[in-house]
DNA sequence: TTTACGGCAATTTTT
DNA sequence: TTGCCGTAAA
């Protein structure tokens, strides 16, 4: 290993640091993996047993990646350096409070339950409480689920959570807190714990035990934590409590990446680690060996105007490369087919895979992917569901889970419901019976349904077998299997094939709480990445973390997409939103480009509405980009002048006709008595109406029901 | 109490 | 488009 070659002067100088507190702010596409990578490997080399080592990561593939790539250089071939502790904060709590549960007061153990489960019981809760039954305006389970969550993850009240971003829940807020009491008493009852509780029990369980810190501190001689910018504030505690006597505490990260504030994370953590633990060296890496300098100068620029940060500049050696493009469809509908054209020129330059389309949330890549199922390009999604969230697997997964935890009213429910006549509330009075040994009403049912004796029958075989998951699983399967067939009856062989995959990873494990629990934290939601050859990538902004292509398109940057409507009140949000574009741009080594359509379809309205480019676009100089509009033809057409963020004039009046072709979409809008636009509306007041006229200055003549004939500014109609 | 159906709203990101 | 929730029928 030649560290000093291989290495430029900051990385050389992270990786052989001595001993203390070390942070390295490491800008994006700056070998970050190579610098924790090679002060894995020089720390084994200099004798540091590698189980003494703690490595935490954001993903369970990024630990094996560095992991494997660690023992590459140390020449133990295609293994995983053997010993070192790695994996992410929930992993490594899970397994801490594992062995320690019954030091912990849960002495038969406990469920790991993820965000699905959690709204479930969340809804019941609710139930119980009696609260929202016929009030349409108390959120829904999974928004009171999303308000606990964070409420937590910031740890404030969820007062706190609604008085800031959702204030219209305020004459809820004390049915919300109750809501949240109640879901932790439920918890409690069952055994169960979420995300969060994994977290702040390993705190508990630290901070009240000295011996079991003690057990870590002293294991634990080196712990490196990374993408610590998106830690939260239970997470740089957990850092403190678990720090090794000898002070060897690292953290990567770069402040200019912190995307995950919705969840808790906060920037204040890399910020003030260095007065967290005094003396910590801080290295910045700013060379960056990813992107050329052209697509560097327009990220520098995003970040040009941001907050408090840790002052970088990245630059790079790879000075040659096109200015990234700002291209200019009509429409969001047109940007689609703009697009296409623009992957297929790509196309000839790069293979598929290298070539990435991004955007903010998951629904904008619809219309992208209608157009690529048009045009025979072969794509995989990002961001989507995981193989473990997938409905299949989680049914076949509630046997096992019952075993493991007869109290999991989730995994009760779902083995239940596929019992006929036996619903939810059948499902909670069985359960109920199973907890307190009731076996006369058991009996009383079973003998009501037949089959559900059969399935209790078939828990007790699982029960009474030897605990390997393999076995436990094969069962599972072959019992589950009829069902699945009835539920899917076209899509049945290829859920089966995912089923017998879950079988083959069961078969790896020895216990039964280790595969369900990894099951819910770390999803093996596989390498598909290599694994699936020749594909174009479509990926949410936050999924594309750590990844990097030759070529990357991004969508919709325009007001209220990105950044979010929902992140423009408040300063906060929109730094964020910042830092999202920043990381989008700076995934690309080659070619980027921005699609800014001119216009936003309106599905009610079913008209095109001008739309400003993205408050990040317009800032930017007008020099460090080309622009592109789209032609007639769908074909971008360069434009020899600068771009120019004058607001697009209105196609036509203040609405244009639907884009559903390159040529219609600039057609004039039709004339105001068209009837087509004579439709049924809403106003805030006065209900629904009918638009009996449109007439000049944008006003309209709607007849509402009970009210007669009135005269409205479109402005103030929903069309329906 | 289950199940089927239809209306209706919403649609950010996720360990 | 989906998926949630409430309603009505069985």
């Amino acid at each position: 290993m030649d560290f000093e070659n291989d290495l430029n002067p900051a990385q050389y100088q992270a990786v052989t640091a001595a001993g203390g507190p070390l942070l390295v702010i490491a800008g994006a596409g700056s070998g970050k993996t190579r610098t924790i990578v090679y002060r894995l490997a020089r720390l084994v080399q200099q004798g540091v047993d590698p189980a003494s080592i703690l490595l935490l990561t954001f993903t369970r593939k990024a630990s094996q990646e560095m992991l494997s790539r660690a023992a590459m250089l140390l020449g133990h071939g295609g293994d995983i350096l053997p010993g070192v502790c790695g994996g992410t904060f929930h992993a490594f709590a899970y397994a801490a409070l594992r062995r320690h549960h019954q030091t912990l007061g849960f002495p038969q153990g406990f469920t790991v339950i993820d965000r699905a489960d959690a709204d479930e019981l969340i809804g019941r809760v609710k139930d119980d409480l009696g609260l929202g039954k016929g009030d349409k305006s108390f959120p829904k389970k999974s928004h009171v689920a999303e308000l606990i969550g964070k409420s937590r993850n910031k740890e404030c009240r969820v007062a706190d959570i609604i008085s800031r971003e959702s204030f219209h829940l305020l004459p809820h807020a004390d049915d919300l807190e109750r809501m949240a009491d109640g879901y932790a008493a439920a918890k409690a009852a069952h055994h169960l714990m979420d995300y969060d509780d994994l977290l702040f029990l390993l705190e508990r369980l630290l901070v009240e035990h000295e011996d079991v810190r003690e057990f870590y501190r002293r294991r634990f001689t080196h712990i490196m934590v990374d993408e610590y910018q998106d830690t939260n504030r239970v997470q740089a505690r957990l850092i403190t409590l678990l720090a090794p006597h000898t002070g060897n505490v690292m953290a990567v990260g770069d402040d200019a990446q912190s995307i995950y504030a919705f969840r808790g994370a906060t920037v204040d953590n890399i910020l003030a680690f260095p007065r967290i633990f005094p003396g910590t060296a801080v290295i910045k890496l700013e060379q960056n060996y990813r992107s050329t300098q052209p697509i560097l100068e327009l990220t520098n620029a995003i970040l040009q105007n941001a907050g408090e940060k840790y002052d970088k500049t990245l630059f790079s050696t790879r000075t040659d490369g096109p200015k990234p493009e700002l291209l200019r469809p009509f429409s969001d509908i047109t940007q689609a087919r703009m697009a296409v054209v623009k992957i297929r020129e790509l196309a000839r330059k790069w293979p598929l895979h290298e070539i990435a389309v991004l955007f903010r949330a998951g629904y904008q890549s619809y219309a992208l992917e209608v157009e690529l199922g048009k045009a025979n390009i072969p794509f995989q999604k990002y961001g989507g569901i995981k193989f473990s969230e997938a409905a299949h697997i989680k049914d076949v997964l509630a046997y096992p889970r019952v075993v493991a935890n007869p109290l999991d009213p989730a995994a009760w429910t779902r083995c239940l419901s596929f019992v006929p006549k036996i619903g939810p509330k059948t499902a909670l009075r069985l359960m109920e019976a199973v907890r307190l040994g009731d076996q006369a009403a058991i009996d009383k049912a079973a003998k009501k349904h037949p089959q559900l004796a059969e399935l209790f029958a078939f828990l007790d075989s699982l029960r009474a077998m030897p605990p390997h998951p393999g076995p436990i699983l094969e069962r599972a399967i072959a019992h589950h299997a009829p069902h699945l067939m009835e539920k899917y009856p076209d899509d049945y062989p290829r859920r089966l094939t995912g089923l017998e995959q879950l079988q083959q990873i069961a078969s790896g494990y020895s216990s039964l709480d280790a595969l369900l629990a990894d099951m819910t934290l770390e999803s093996p939601d596989e390498d598909k990445r290599k694994a699936r050859e020749d594909h174009l990538v479509l990926s949410t902004v936050h999924s594309s973390k750590g990844l990097e292509w030759s070529a990357v398109l991004l969508l919709d940057l325009v007001d209220e997409r990105f950044p979010s409507r929902h992140a423009l009140t408040r300063d906060e949000d929109l730094e964020e939103e910042r830092r999202l574009l920043y990381v989008a741009c700076t995934r690309a080594r080659d070619y980027l480009g921005l699609f800014v359509p001119e216009t936003l379809y309106n599905r009610q309205a079913g008209v095109c509405s001008p739309v400003q480019p993205s408050l990040f676009v317009r800032e930017l100089p007008a020099s460090l980009c080309t622009m592109v509009r789209e032609s007639l033809s769908g074909r971008p057409v360069p434009q020899s002048d600068s771009p120019d963020f004058a607001p697009p004039r209105p196609l036509s009046g203040s609405a244009a006709a639907p884009p559903s072709g390159p040529i219609t979409a600039c057609e004039p809008a039709p004339p105001r008595t068209d009837p087509s636009l004579l439709g049924y509306c809403r106003h805030k007041v006065f209900g629904r109406g009918k638009i009996i006229a449109r007439l000049e200055g944008g006003k309209c003549r709607v007849n509402f029901p009970g009210f007669g004939p009135k005269m409205i500014l479109s402005d103030y109609l929903e069309m329906e």
